[in-house]
DNA sequence: GCGCATTCTGAAAGCGCTTTCTGATACCGT
DNA sequence: ACGGTATCAGAAAGCGCTTTCAGAATGCGC
């Protein structure tokens, strides 16, 4: 079923078919009815293949996020898939599972599609061949006239991007922690190569630093960035005898394998130990205690990035957008138990 | 940057350079390395769409779910990606956010980007007009050599897939509940016009009907199928004052709303009511207390349904693979407390 | 050293659509 | 009633690739 048969079924040339159904020009009343009929009668679907490589639009955008199973990429899809949805846009979403060649390679094959835009959504990684690797596939595809946004990335792209504010969260968050009282703490970390790690842990740490409070090296335990991390890490952090009185995991899914750490191990949150995450994961309001931690409006991030990606741009210079950063105080921090 | 290019800077023809990096057909080994060192040299990226329009092969699969930012599909997306990264192949995500509507416009916009594959996740819609309007869709596609597999669906398609254990599960928690000694049972329903909800009632109700304990319809509210869903169905049995000693809650995360409604009334679990859900979303456990529920692999599933998918199929009739099913006693369901 | 079978390469015909470009038709003023 | 200007339909040229089809080059046996 092509767009010939159409044109010939509705007794008009291909050329007047396709100007019909693709809405590029005046076409006579009685004509475009004629086609539209046809169309219908054949039940007519369009190729869009066809429709790309003669066109050179495309209906697609891509994704490149870490893991869609993660609560935290979730939210920030389901908000990219609403706006995609409200422009027509189908979605191509690729997680990488973390690994930079993936997304490399996810970056290529989304330039094969000639994607209309790309979004990568995540951490970059500390990581120079990867770097390079990235930019190499990046600048042809923006000179090529592809639309790149990001999500969490760090500025070496020039690019629009959705910043969540996560220095100055994790600095808010050190402060909060301070302001209740704490003075010792200890910090469930991921991988410091990546960028959102190490940002939100810089910013709690000269938060600290600037009320004279401490953050030593051995107070931070790296473990992979998911529920069994967070799990490990404070298990790591009891087995080591460290006497924090609060601690600080660098994302909600750690923190909720930190919770369950703790209670296994007999520690109660808030009373013996505060516990804090970051993201503000739909879940977390839900768990016992309801955890302290710093919002980011993640739905919102998705429809922002998208509509970054989106909007007409010739000649102007990248924009970024900081979102988020604003503490929720929850039970799961009260002040430290006086010794 | 085109094939063309490729072939004269490397010396050979159109043809030639297509077929060494189509890997269609053996090349002598000099011009093969020409061809490979000419397409390095200019980085070339093919162009999939004058690809899949001459070839008519597609390196993309469509799939269909309700909501990417619910975790019961965030973990079936994974298992979809991880399969379909093995493959080499890209996926098309598409949210309906429940509208049937919307899924009939998705399957047609897959349709017209020629997917090779098209996976439906989640439960279909008692809806006449829906299901008329999809076998509309789907049959042309599976016609023309598309292929199409479903996760959670009626039986009304006629296509490979893979089915929880809805019933079987429904009614196995039952009688792990009434093992446990209850007779006064309610239900947090979701809309039931969603196969998926119809049949977990279906088995619950069954089991308990064949230990002659009645389900009456008062004792069954049907709520949206999200957590705020779960915790407005919870409410709503505390205000009518129902005296369940257990609650089932046909998803998971309507169990973590009702979890937070029965809290905030001041009702303990498990000691003052049980509570169940369905679906084993991996957050469950690490609530507090952890959730009784009925197990479905997730990840595995959409690994599977992408298998289904993919595999080979000339002549042979639909495949169905049920999973799941299992009963998870957790410490969120417990004997009712003796009157 | 010749003929034939066997690879392998190149020319060319599409795949289904968009978009000039050209030509036909209708409409206006005078 | 006529030339000139808008409108609008149709023919045809691609978009970048795959894949016949036919022909060139190679290898083999005798």
């Amino acid at each position: 079923m092509t767009l010939e048969d159409v044109a010939r079924s509705a007794g008009v040339s291909l050329a007047t078919a396709s100007r019909v159904l693709g809405g590029t020009a005046r076409v006579r009343e009685d004509l475009r009815e004629r086609v539209l009929a046809a169309a219908d009668r054949l039940s007519y679907i369009p190729n869009a293949h066809a429709r790309a490589l003669a066109g050179s639009s495309s209906q697609v955008v891509g994704v490149i996020c870490h893991d869609v199973s993660d609560p935290y990429f979730a939210g920030i899809a389901g908000g990219v898939m609403r706006a995609a949805a409200a422009h027509g846009l189908l979605v191509m979403l690729a997680s990488t599972f973390r690994d930079p060649a993936q997304e490399v390679a996810y970056l290529s094959m989304l330039r094969a599609q000639r994607a209309r835009a790309i979004l990568l959504i995540g951490s970059g990684f500390e990581d120079r061949a990867w770097e390079r690797a990235m930019n190499a596939e990046l600048e042809p595809y923006l000179r090529s006239g592809g639309r790149v946004a990001v999500v969490s990335r760090h500025r070496a792209l020039k690019v629009d991007a959705v910043l969540p504010e996560n220095r100055a969260g994790g600095a808010a968050l050190a402060r909060a922690m301070l302001d209740l009282g704490h003075r010792d703490f200890a910090v469930l970390s991921g991988p410091r190569t990546l960028t959102t790690v190490a940002d939100r842990l810089a910013g709690f740490r000269e938060a600290l630093a600037e009320a004279g409070v401490e953050l030593p090296d051995d107070r931070i335990v790296e473990e992979s960035f998911t529920r069994d991390g967070g799990y490990a890490a404070a298990t790591e952090l009891i087995r080591r005898g460290v006497r924090a009185t609060c601690l600080f995991a660098v994302t909600d899914v750690m923190a909720v394998g930190a919770l369950a750490a703790l209670r296994d191990h007999g520690l109660r949150v808030p009373q013996d130990v505060s516990l804090a995450g970051f993201d503000d994961i739909p879940i977390v309001r839900d768990l016992t205690p309801p955890l302290t931690t710093v919002a980011l409006p993640l739905a919102e991030m998705g429809e922002r990035v998208m509509a970054l990606a989106l909007r007409e741009t010739r000649g102007s210079r990248a924009r970024i957008e900081r979102v988020g950063g604003e503490v929720i105080l929850r039970p799961s921090t009260a002040p430290p138990r006086r010794p």
